[in-house]
DNA sequence: GTCTATAACAAGATAGAC
DNA sequence: GTCTATCTTGTTATAGAC
């Protein structure tokens, strides 16, 4: 029960701080796994400080997730209908591939939320998600039956270029385990998906 | 500090009761989300009686874990160097879509232990699995070097089956969300992705 | 003697009072 | 910002049942 909008600099700053540091230990350890000390320790705030600025725990955690959702779609909003069929889908792979790479955090707490079932996410997931994809996934149809990518079904594409670029990020410990020392998997992810699509998506 | 192999059946039946009770807990809520109580309530036992059979929480997700690794890898070890390239690599991508279909409470566990960063599975990730990776992309070099499937790297072809095979099990409340009701996932998912790899890898 | 349950303990956690 | 009430949870006696 406490401010919801923040007013004054100091409160949107300190906001800011505790999302970060929160970021940091949820994505690492989970939910449960986190403990206010941790993120009281890595914002460099006392505990009762935190719960300043949130009511709780779990608001904290509802907080990153609903943030997360808008940065993790853009990719897709950004498909054009007007571009080119081919290019436009290796683009937004090539964007989702940055967004592991520069946002490990956000895709493995993601993930962390997904994989449980995604007790706070559900309703974004029917709604927000969905409405996107089956709005994309019309246009990619449409290069399709128009004979200007081979003939895939679409939700299923898009499935794949998740699966494929979230992977490296939400799976890095094991990726790196097997490749061994002095070799950059995200370099490598990018070329190995290119000729991937290039090869699925030609007419 | 209790006894280590079963010696009566009960023993050998109740550990195994612990153990699909658990698998269903830890699956769910990872091992931090997860508690004695409820996995108990799911076994049907009292919780000291847990403690009768397994050591400690953490000896029971040990256990899971490395009974896991073996069932995991069963499907690369059948690989076979003598056979077809491309109907060898569809044959494997289509026995791991089939583990994720039949044994989807395993891959959650597997992801949410690897996506934690593998605190528990570290030495067996660099040991036991990345040399049967290493072995088995030798063969797969060699298949590309004779020509007899495209020229790709072993390695991300691996993972990228390993990403495309898992995303249906652990993000399967996401998958649904968004396909909405009246459909077959996984079904769909075996001629999509028998599709994908066929043209992926046509010499 | 092998197993199971009730009860209690101690550490650690969230949340809130002062 | 220190300090603390309250609750949860892993673990351990303790004692009883098959």
């Amino acid at each position: 029960m406490r401010q919801q909008k923040p007013r004054t600099r100091i409160q949107r700053q300190n906001r800011e701080t505790i999302l970060e540091a929160a970021l940091e230990v949820f994505s690492q350890h989970g939910f449960r796994g986190a403990t206010l000390d941790m993120i009281a320790a890595q914002a460099g705030l006392s505990k009762p400080n935190l719960l300043y600025y949130f009511a709780s725990k779990e608001a904290i955690h509802v907080s990153l997730l609903s943030q997360l959702m808008d940065t993790w779609l853009d990719p897709l909003r950004a498909l054009d209908a007007q571009g080119d069929p081919v290019a436009e889908l290796r683009a937004y792979m090539r964007r989702k591939l940055e967004l592991s790479r520069d946002f490990s955090r956000e895709s493995r707490l993601f993930a962390n939320e997904i994989v449980q079932g995604a007790p706070h996410m559900q309703a974004a997931l029917a709604t927000d998600l969905k409405t996107l994809v089956d709005e994309k996934s019309t246009v990619i149809r449409g290069w399709a039956a128009a004979g200007r990518i081979a003939d895939v079904d679409p939700h299923h594409l898009i499935f794949s270029i998740w699966a494929l670029t979230q992977h490296y990020a939400d799976f890095d410990v094991q990726i790196r385990a097997v490749l061994g020392e002095g070799r950059d998997p995200m370099a490598e992810a990018e070329r190995f998906l290119d000729t991937l699509f290039t090869r699925l998506l030609a007419p």
